[in-house]
RNA sequence: GGCGACGUGGCGGAGUGGUUACGCAGCGGAUUGCAAAUCCGUGGACACCGGUUCGAGUCCGGUCGUCGCCUCCA
């Protein structure tokens, strides 16, 4: 049976239907983390977006016969600058904040890739598909210890971004480097001083270019041509227009990736995301303020991906209280069978909106167990509840004392006592909930442990 | 300047020609000592102006507005 799964294609401005090169190993490449610092909620989303459709993928054809490639991109001038800065060496930020990213990406609940190659590991495989760009004449040495791809060699240049070499030329600013044929000529590979990084090769010690790590990579491990490469919209031009340019030439004019996908970008409370507006928001800063990974994960996919998102406490809010409601009618469970309508939004172009009203109708309708199956598919079932939040043992005991005195004051009709002692418990964080005969209990947001022992 | 995206009810957010998205908030009710939680019910929208059509939020043209990329960036 054919599956009727249709993706937006970047490179073709359409909606098309997917169809894998090989049905028994679908094939996706996404272009991962720079690492020089914690991941920000923008590095978040594409992780978040493209898990979706790697979960998606292995329900369509089967879990093993998806694979998935995530690169960690750790060469780079700003790490560079960070070890500088920081008085250590490169490994030491590269491996420390891959450390992070792990945890983060663990803690919203993305399922690792398949592959997580690292630039490190393939320069030797860059350095090759550079020698060969060269040997093609798709490329060139200068004298300074520089390689250079040249646009004008490859026809097809500009047609993923939708720009045309004439019109880039005008709009190019001006460089130092001379040593390029053109001003759109990219960099393959440059020279290194003796405190940068550097690699031994035919153009002298130097390292390679950003965009080359990603055409090496993916031509390694999913071979000349796969099926998805994708990665933030911002990522379009230059760098995946290089990318093409790169594996094309280098793979006798193959086509190199069949879709390209793109994930819009992300605002803060309607501002652009900048370290100098002082609203950068990292994963850590999310989870350090005790929201829950489920709750940024359905945050995250409320909007659809192509979208700009807004990202907003207030929704963050909205969405740990919805995922609260529906945790506590759901169990979890292993196996996923997707309710249909649930999976029919998402087989158009991976409307997760769509999904999680279809969620909430779900719900509505008292079908627990459909929701069940869609909750356990989105990572949406909460591994890590509200409501129990860990305080010690002798408080949890004064809160149980606490509330058997507020309900023998209940019982005798002193309810300004018992309206006191509950609001004295909610200002420490502690949410009460009568129901019939039995009063339970759970923590809120808001704990203050400090305050909970005063009492 | 070039390329592109977007403008839906208080907020969020789907929907590419033919009853209704929906969620949150609001309002009314049930429940409660009063609340919280939960449940039931409910009003409210398609930026503006033209056009096509029996019929448009949905197609076409224009106006206004917001944003992104073109330089490192998810």
């Amino acid at each position: 049976m054919e599956i009727p799964l249709f993706l937006y294609n970047s490179f073709s401005r359409t909606k098309e239907a997917f169809r894998p090169l090989d049905m028994n190993n679908v094939r996706m490449y996404v272009c991962g983390p720079t690492v020089y610092d914690r991941a920000h909620i923008g590095n978040a989303r594409p992780v978040l977006v493209f898990d979706i459709l790697f979960r998606l993928l292995r329900y369509l054809y089967g879990k093993d016969k998806v694979t998935y490639v995530r690169n960690i991109t750790d060469i780079d001038d700003k790490i560079n600058a960070k070890a500088l800065e920081r008085g250590v060496n490169i490994e030491r930020v590269t491996e420390e904040t891959i450390e992070w990213f792990h945890k983060d990406m663990d803690f919203l609940g993305a399922l690792q890739p398949n592959y997580e190659p690292r630039a490190t590991a393939y320069v030797s495989q860059m350095i090759d598909m550079v020698s060969k760009l060269i040997s093609l004449s798709f490329a060139y040495p200068s004298e300074d210890g520089h390689v250079f791809f040249e646009v004008e060699k490859f026809a097809d240049y500009g047609q993923l971004s939708n720009k045309k070499v004439g019109e880039l030329k005008e709009g190019v600013r001006i460089e130092n480097e001379t040593s390029k044929r053109n001003p759109l000529d990219f960099v393959l590979w440059k020279p290194s001083s003796n405190e940068e990084p550097g690699w031994d090769s035919p153009w002298g010690r130097g390292r390679p270019g950003w965009h080359i790590e990603c055409s090496a990579m993916a031509k390694d491990i999913l071979g000349d041509q796969f099926d998805i490469h994708g990665g933030g919209i911002d990522l379009i031009f230059p760098h995946h227009e290089n990318e093409i340019a790169q594996s094309t030439c280098s793979n006798d004019m193959k086509k190199f990736a069949n879709f390209w996908l793109h994930n819009g970008f992300l605002k803060i409370e309607g501002e652009k995301m900048s370290k100098s507006l002082n609203n950068f928001l990292t994963v850590f800063d999310l989870i350090k303020r005790d929201f829950s990974g489920s709750a940024i994960r359905y945050n995250m996919l409320a909007t659809h991906y192509r979208q700009p998102l807004d990202w907003k406490f207030e929704r963050l809010a909205e969405a740990e209280k919805t995922l609260v409601k529906w945790n506590n009618k759901i169990r979890s469970k292993n196996e996923a069978d997707l309710p249909k309508k649930v999976l029919n939004a998402l087989l158009d172009d991976l409307n997760t909106p769509l999904s999680i009203h279809e969620m909430h109708q779900l719900f509505n309708k008292g079908k627990f167990d459909d929701l069940t199956d869609a909750c356990e598919f989105f990572g949406f079932v909460a591994k890590d509840k509200k409501g129990s939040l860990e305080i010690p043992s002798e408080l949890s005991e004064n809160v149980d004392k606490l509330i058997k005195e507020r309900n023998i004051a209940r019982l005798s009709k002193n309810f300004s006592l018992a309206d006191k002692i509950r609001e004295d418990l909610l200002d420490a964080g502690i949410i009460i909930k009568d129901s019939g005969q039995e009063t339970t209990w759970e923590t809120s947001q808001n704990l203050e442990i400090k305050k909970l022992k005063k009492l």
